[in-house]
DNA sequence: GATTTTTTTTATCATTTATCAAAGTTTTAG
DNA sequence: CTAAAACTTTGATAAATGATAAAAAAAATC
């Protein structure tokens, strides 16, 4: 069950065996169905998790009860409320399965058991972040640029197992914006 | 003049004199002038800059000539275009001194070498990846989450600096909306 | 300190997006 | 398989924001 983690490391660093095989010990298995929620807001984010298949977002409940997602990641991406994981305090976000799918889970003891023991994780990490940098980078900067309907144009364009994959509400609130005004940007196209 | 770096870099790490010196002595100190660009879209951010006095804008212009910025660093900051940076590829952003002021440089390959060479900066790199990560994700979430009214009152309360010290016009590319926008919402307070 | 230039405010109108409501459609649970 | 629940679409209306223009205020330049 590890060997999808370990092809999706060795892709990326120069790591070897005895490495490898120490990393990988420290993933617990995990199946999940969709719509479980993996963290909740308030609760301090005690894992990394590594999506095999399916899918898993993060997303903030809004005084108004909507929901407003920040990020989504599909198989062999990592994902966990960072900030909260980070300084181990509290989160203001949820995590939840957007699919039924499979998980590797890293605790936080072990993560840092990793950073202090292997050398090649610092490494991982730096790479970790300046993903997660990278990917709240462009976010952001279409929230800044665009408009709604450019927003999606680009998600199609970059993202299209986004919309393929997943309900029109989510998407919606990924884009920042409500169900019924995303129904009208794809009749539009 | 490196005696600021020297203080902030002894309060986030446990770093050692000769560590210390050797990392202060690669920055290169530079006086830029209010509206000074110091990087240009499609050129590769070839620095790190750590702000000592003013301020420095990363900023998009957008197809219309409208300005977007992205982030804002005052003192005792960091501040590159850092996808740039990280990858040395030609950045779609633009980097600007929006006060008179001074700061530290680093240059690219000084960075990877103090990165080879002195453990701890790999520390520092963390560091800097997590604040880099943590800013733009409080930032997306306002944008995802709030409208521009309470995104002005939210930058009101915990970067009060950034509207006293700066041009409506840059505040307002840096909310995501137009000057007269913000003109109007500030009545409304 | 007078004069440009830039920035900010105000007004009007257009466009985008949200809100609310209701009718279809699809999915879920028993 | 059926009933209930959840999701999606559509319509009408309201609110937020943008675009344009012009006046007022502030800042920069000589």
């Amino acid at each position: 069950m590890t060997s999808q983690l370990a092809i999706h490391l060795q892709n990326s660093f120069d790591i070897n065996h005895q490495e490898l095989d120490k990393v990988l010990g420290f993933f617990k298995y995990k199946k999940v169905l969709k719509n479980e929620i993996l963290l909740n807001k308030n609760e301090t984010a005690k894992h990394l998790y590594f999506v095999l298949s399916g899918s898993v977002r993060a997303f903030f409940i809004e005084e108004d009860g909507l929901e407003a997602t920040r990020y989504i990641a599909f198989e062999n991406n990592f994902i966990t409320s960072l900030n909260s994981f980070i300084k181990q305090e509290p989160t203001n976000e949820y995590l939840q399965a957007t699919e039924n799918g499979e998980l590797l889970a890293l605790s936080y003891d072990s993560f840092k058991t990793l950073l202090s023991t292997v050398a090649i994780w610092k490494d991982f990490y730096i790479k970790q972040l300046e993903v997660a940098y990278t990917t709240n980078h462009w976010r952001l900067e279409s929230f800044i640029k665009m408009d709604a309907k450019q927003r999606y144009d680009y998600l199609i364009e970059i993202y299209p197992q986004m919309i393929q994959r997943l309900s029109n509400k989510t998407v919606a609130s990924y884009l920042g914006i409500t169900q019924e005004s995303l129904s009208r940007i794809k009749v539009k196209r």
